[in-house]
RNA sequence: GCGGGUGUAGCUUAGUGGUAAAGCUCCAGCCUUCCAAGCUGGCUAGGAGGGUUCGAUUCCCUCCACCCGCUCCA
């Protein structure tokens, strides 16, 4: 069974971003943090890059988006108002025997006899364990099992022929401590708390604790009044925050792909109900078929705001170096979808390691702002003049429809969120007659990106070799990553051809200078040219100016040009000095 | 958290119970008129801690990190 390349590829991925400086491991001279990644020189400007992208494609080139940075530590009732405090802090438990893991809240409840060892030794090899250890038996089964099963447990502990000793019995009923399957005892319930706590103030005590954000989201809900009042948007219409996030994942995994501190870049556009936008336009829209369905219509119904966003981060994608053909769009089946989402489409990376998650697009409904709305008091509804407008000019029969839809969504919301049925169907009628008043609580499109992983992507997905043969019949490999010019760390290179020509020093220095405000240029002299062009297509960047004694004038004609290099093919072209700022503007932006 | 594997320089590897070798990279100098040329010189290493030993990078133990398989994963 010897592998010792599994995934070479990521090796050499991972070996790259450590040699050149895009990622380092955490803390790497006292030995690393499991699930902790820094970003060197070139990480950092890749990763700024493609934030910036994101930041500016989202919102400073939309009408109907804004920004949103909140604090990483919030009020600990904002993660019991969204199910993390739940559904991230479950006891688990082990079986002893087969080592599965359970929820320990979630194993069957099951009676029977429990045959309860002290432990067990081995006379003939002159050994003993003094564990424990417990088995329950449904009733009728015969002990003889329960002993097979115990003896096997003492057997996995270094006793080849183990006696047991310490037998008694006890009548269970109702227990979660035993594995259903084979009936062996688990190890006691031990809390998996996924989100990192933290206590402010100076008393480490329970009434302080608070909690790192496993997600960016939530902030967004939680301030989207004052968003809403303050922004002069009006539904239709979204909050992006780009920052960091921290989950305790019980297995980091795949460099960078899986961490502990990690970041997103998440959009909640907020969309009315389908009921307020028949009530305003008379019908929804719903899509037509697959693809991008156009600039965005007063009539869209959430799936078509749904495929709306799914499609324009593909774009996205897209523009930075992901072409649609690396990425796989999966819809999630209705059995996988989270509670509170009503579809979710995954955008795919085929990573070495396997394809694996990049974006979720979820269209989640009302679920998030009505909890925070049920669990602070406070209204997260929205008042539109034009709705109720709207709804005194529609047909009795059409009220009563849409009433009843949205009261039926309520109530069902309502009902799920473990609200009394007669609070519940209180609350449904009171949401209804607000609709009717123009009152409403929007529902919610989520594309959600982590960019770490969307960094570890470009890094794949740029990752080229060329392996060339000299006249010497020596073979060496060369890499080249090959990022689009926009997410590129480096945007150019600048060189004199020779170094020892200080004419040619010195106009280099020159060009350097005038490109250096605008993009990130390197200005290299050192070793020969095919060197630095080398050094360059390991970095990834785009283009290299090189200024050669025809840029001093040596050819008349060429005088004040120079040879730009491109990385992928290595073309060179003549460009004159004073166009070769726009000529790289327009590539790299 | 479980099981398996790995850990020597920035990278890729070598070797050894007696204090570590090489190639590439990198740095400096010389040279060089466009794709890792050449010459000279230089920096840098056995993950951490403990044990055995006169002596440990080598053998043993513990821990840490990484990889693989489970488990987990909004």
């Amino acid at each position: 069974m010897s592998e010792p390349r599994v995934n070479e590829l990521m090796e050499k991925i991972v070996s790259l971003c450590k040699r050149r400086g895009f990622v380092f491991q955490s803390s790497e001279i006292y030995g690393g943090i499991n699930g902790f990644w820094d970003y060197g020189p070139l990480g950092a400007e890749l990763k700024r890059n493609v934030k910036e992208l994101w930041w500016t494609s989202m919102t400073r080139r939309r009408d109907d988006v804004v920004g949103l940075e909140a604090t990483i530590i919030m009020h600990p009732q904002i993660w019991r108002a969204s199910g993390h405090v739940d559904t991230f802090s479950d006891p688990m438990c082990d079986c002893l025997l087969t080592r599965k893991r359970f929820r320990a809240d979630q194993i069957d409840l099951q009676s029977g006899t429990a045959y309860h060892f002290s432990g067990a030794r081995d006379t003939a090899a002159g050994k003993a364990v003094a564990e424990p250890y417990a088995v329950l038996l449904p009733a009728g089964k015969p002990p003889e099992s329960a002993r097979r099963t115990a003896m096997e447990f003492y057997r996995a502990r270094g006793l080849a022929q183990p006696e047991l000793e310490g037998e008694r019995t006890e009548k269970v009923e109702n227990s979660q401590r035993f594995n259903p399957d084979n009936g062996s005892l688990l190890t006691e319930p031990r809390p998996f708390n996924l989100m990192f706590k933290t206590y402010v103030g100076p008393v480490a005590d329970e009434d302080n604790v608070a909690y790192l954000r496993p997600e960016t989201a939530q902030a967004i809900f939680a301030q989207f009044k004052n968003v809403a009042d303050t922004s002069r948007q009006k539904v239709p219409f979204g909050i992006a925050q780009m920052g960091k996030a921290f989950r305790n994942e019980v297995t980091p995994r795949n460099f960078t792909f899986r961490s502990r501190e990690f970041e997103q870049m998440e959009l909640e556009f907020f969309i009315q109900p389908d009921e307020v936008v028949e009530a305003l336009c008379g019908d929804v829209a719903t899509p037509a078929g697959p693809g991008h369905p156009g600039e965005p219509q007063r009539n869209w119904g959430w799936q078509m705001w749904h495929q709306y966003w799914v499609e324009e981060r593909i774009r996205f994608y897209d523009a930075i170096g992901l072409p649609r053909t690396t990425l796989e769009e999966y819809w999630q089946k209705p059995d996988e979808l989270a509670h509170y989402a009503r579809a979710t489409v995954d955008l795919l990376f085929k990573f070495p390691f396997g394809t694996q998650e990049l974006e979720g697009i979820a269209a989640r409904g009302d679920f998030d702002l009505s909890q925070h709305e049920r669990c602070s008091g406070k209204s997260m509804g929205v008042f539109d003049e034009e709705l109720r407008t709207a709804w005194g000019k529609l047909t009795e029969e059409k009220r009563l429809a849409l009433s009843a839809r949205y009261h039926d969504a309520r109530l069902k919301y309502l009902l799920r969120a473990g609200v009394s049925p007669e609070q519940a169907s209180r609350d449904a009628r009171e949401d209804a007659d607000g609709l009717a008043k123009g009152q409403y609580i929007p529902h919610v499109i989520e594309p959600s990106a982590g960019v770490d992983r969307l960094i570890l992507a470009l890094v794949a997905n740029a990752y080229g070799e060329t392996t060339s043969t000299d006249e010497k019949g020596k073979t060496e490999t060369r890499t080249v990553m090959k990022f689009h010019p926009t997410v590129a760390p480096v945007k150019v290179g600048v060189f004199p051809l020779l170094k020892n020509k200080p004419e040619l020093v010195a106009k280099a220095r020159e060009v350097h200078a005038a490109l250096r405000g605008e993009m990130l240029a390197f200005y290299d002299e050192a070793g020969a040219i095919g060197r630095r062009y080398a050094r360059q297509d390991e970095a990834g960047t785009p283009f290299c100016v090189t200024i050669d004694f025809d840029t001093l004038g040596e050819t008349p004609a060429l005088k004040d040009t120079v040879t730009i290099r491109h990385r992928d093919d290595g073309r060179q072209e003549r460009l004159s000095i004073a166009e070769l700022k726009a000529y790289l503007l327009a590539r790299v932006r």
